[in-house]
DNA sequence: TCCATTATACCGATAATTCGGTATAGTGGA
DNA sequence: TCCACTATACCGAATTATCGGTATAATGGA
């Protein structure tokens, strides 16, 4: 097993379990790798993992959501592709944000300037197609703002009801917001 | 100390570094308690600490979210004075939401049913103002769920972004959103 | 033969929890 | 009034389990 085939299988182990849930044990168990194994792959330990898992949603954040945006049309259809691709990243609603799960843990500090940096990275480009649109700066950044916190919020919801759906209904309806 | 004096304080710990992240001598230091001293007062450890948070939050949740929902005036009104006590609670957008924490880490299994009661007792009582006004179920329940989504959005974001902004003008902007 | 990969066994540190006990402030009967 | 007794609050130190991490050796393909 390879250190990228890891990645996805560590992405979800710290969706599921948070930073400090997700234990040397836990991710042993579930990748079937000794600890040693796993320190071959990432001498830097736990803290090199999520690492590897950040630089691999900073690519996936440039390879679908950014694409989207830049793509040709207008501001809704370019929109409109990136809720998709948002839903696939967090597959229909069933998976939290690991963004959003760093930030409420204990590691917060030590992530806290790459978390904040992909969500700068997101808003900017999200506010670069609206300004295209005529849009003032002021309100393009306010509807990039509400267009993260509806996402956010909805993963949020998701996971607080047991149920997908406002994820799914807030992504439906996102053409509608701008 | 007594038992009630304590938890104001683990609440702002649980806040700060999640339920695996305070731990019992950063909870004790705080405290100014001995560990020992800790578990006079909460038998339960942890968990039982967590469950009184838990309580209380949930008579907050009584005493100001539901009281503002069900003060007199229309639903513009009312939704305002709820927004008041968010901001509150919340610390303007400074402080993370505990439901969120718990959801996003390791032990969400053992308080999920109660943060889900708490999430549907929340939204079941904005539906209730709502459909006052005359709005039909399904609207009724869109717009409630709408509003938890852009608190919970907004919070995360406001902690993404090191910055409180996004949920101020969430609150600010919630008369506008029904 | 070499080297990337994996496994076994282990380590120090720290987690949550419990033990045994102290200090203080009532309380109720002689 | 006195004093044996109880309840409450607290603590230092020990206990047990698990954490992240490492040293060393086996494996196995090029």
């Amino acid at each position: 097993m390879s250190r990228d085939e890891l990645i996805p299988c560590l992405l979800q182990l710290f969706r599921e379990y948070g930073y400090d849930g997700a234990t040397l044990s836990k991710i042993s168990e579930r990748t079937g790798l000794g600890k040693a194994s796993l320190y071959h792959h990432f001498r830097g330990g736990k803290e090199e993992m999520m690492n590897a898992v950040l630089d691999y949603l900073g690519e996936a954040l440039e390879k679908y959501i950014i694409m989207a945006l830049r793509s040709k049309g207008n501001a809704v259809s370019r929109f409109g592709k990136m809720g998709n691709a948002l839903s696939n990243l967090y597959e229909q609603g069933e998976q939290p944000c690991v963004f959003a799960v760093l930030l409420l843990g204990s590691a917060r500090d030590v992530f806290y300037d790459r978390v904040r940096d992909l969500f700068m990275i997101w808003i900017t480009e999200m506010v670069k197609v609206l300004r295209e649109e005529g849009m003032s700066e002021i309100e393009a950044r306010e509807k990039s703002e509400d267009v993260a916190i509806a996402i956010q919020g909805s993963l949020i919801l998701a996971q607080g009801l047991g149920d997908p759906g406002p994820f799914q209904r807030v992504i439906q309806q996102l053409p509608d917001r701008i």
